[in-house]
DNA sequence: CTCCGTTCGTTAGCATGCTAACAACGTATT
DNA sequence: AATACGTTGTTAGCATGCTAACGAACGGAG
């Protein structure tokens, strides 16, 4: 029993994520910062202050997963954990002064290689690739959010 | 100085593929195996016998990746390394019969999921997706293989 | 005010990704 | 044959992902 890993969006999604990945990282490297210190980063910048468990969905990672990455980037001395006045559990965090310099170069590989990777792509082409993506991940929010099997109205 | 990660097809592309492999992780999981270990059986199942090597190359993965996805799938009992007669560097990769009875349901699982994460597309839309998602990977694969920067014709 | 469920961050343990460096083997060159 | 170079798989070390389980803090019900 066969099955067609060329025709499925899971396969494609899966190894086009890993170059990506890949080909930021190789952009990044020089710069001391991986794909993903990069994004939060970004999201401090767009953002101002956030804390881990919103900084985590903005990223659809998990809780876990956003420590390890402030964890690293707080020893790097690129962002710094606050306690926050108006509820002690959250921590807020926000990028430290020594990350700024950093960051326009960052957003120029990221720019880079966001051009390489839509090469031959049309204004519309790219937007279609972006309106499809949002549909896929959209479609997966909603699956997890409401499982078939747990929609049970006694 | 902001950078806008909505538009940005390497953003989309990281969290849709979190996104998908978590919902199929979330199926696969009660007969123990994961995402990327039922991706190596179906390359099996698709090509009889791979050198560890072509495996890797299939996936998109370094050697060591590959490596230690192979290791626990021997310990699970999933595959079995052979030597090779005509190159003792080689090892090939085959499923074991154990597997086999497995894969039947791991192949109903990966089709729900990406029926699911197709809804609302019509076979146009997702035929559309893979082409774009393809010309995406090309550029960054060729990319990879010829960086500007090394093109010295002295 | 107390109890109880929720949220936030952390820890532990595991699966997947990478690069760099290595040994063993194959292959081409001299 | 001897040397050199490429390929294959492994190891070590690190970055990112996950779930399960936990303590601390918040918030609402009684």
């Amino acid at each position: 029993m066969k099955y067609d890993f060329e025709s499925s969006v899971g396969y494609w999604v899966t190894i086009v994520s890993l170059a990506y990945r890949k080909a930021l990282n190789e952009e990044l490297a020089p710069h001391g910062i991986t794909f993903r210190q990069s994004q939060v980063l970004g999201w401090l910048v767009h953002d101002g202050v956030l804390s881990q468990s919103s900084l985590a969905a903005k990223m659809e990672v998990e809780a876990p997963t956003l420590k390890g990455l402030v964890d690293r980037m707080e020893a790097a001395g690129w962002v710094k954990r606050c306690s926050c006045m108006d509820d002690r559990r959250k921590k807020l965090i926000r990028m430290t002064s020594a990350a700024e310099p950093v960051w326009q170069k960052i957003a120029d590989c990221a720019r880079k290689v966001r051009r390489e990777a839509t090469a031959g792509l049309n204004r519309d082409e790219t937007n279609q690739l972006l309106h499809l993506l949002r549909t896929v991940h959209n479609n997966l929010i909603l699956r997890s959010e409401v499982p078939a099997d747990e929609i049970q109205i006694g």
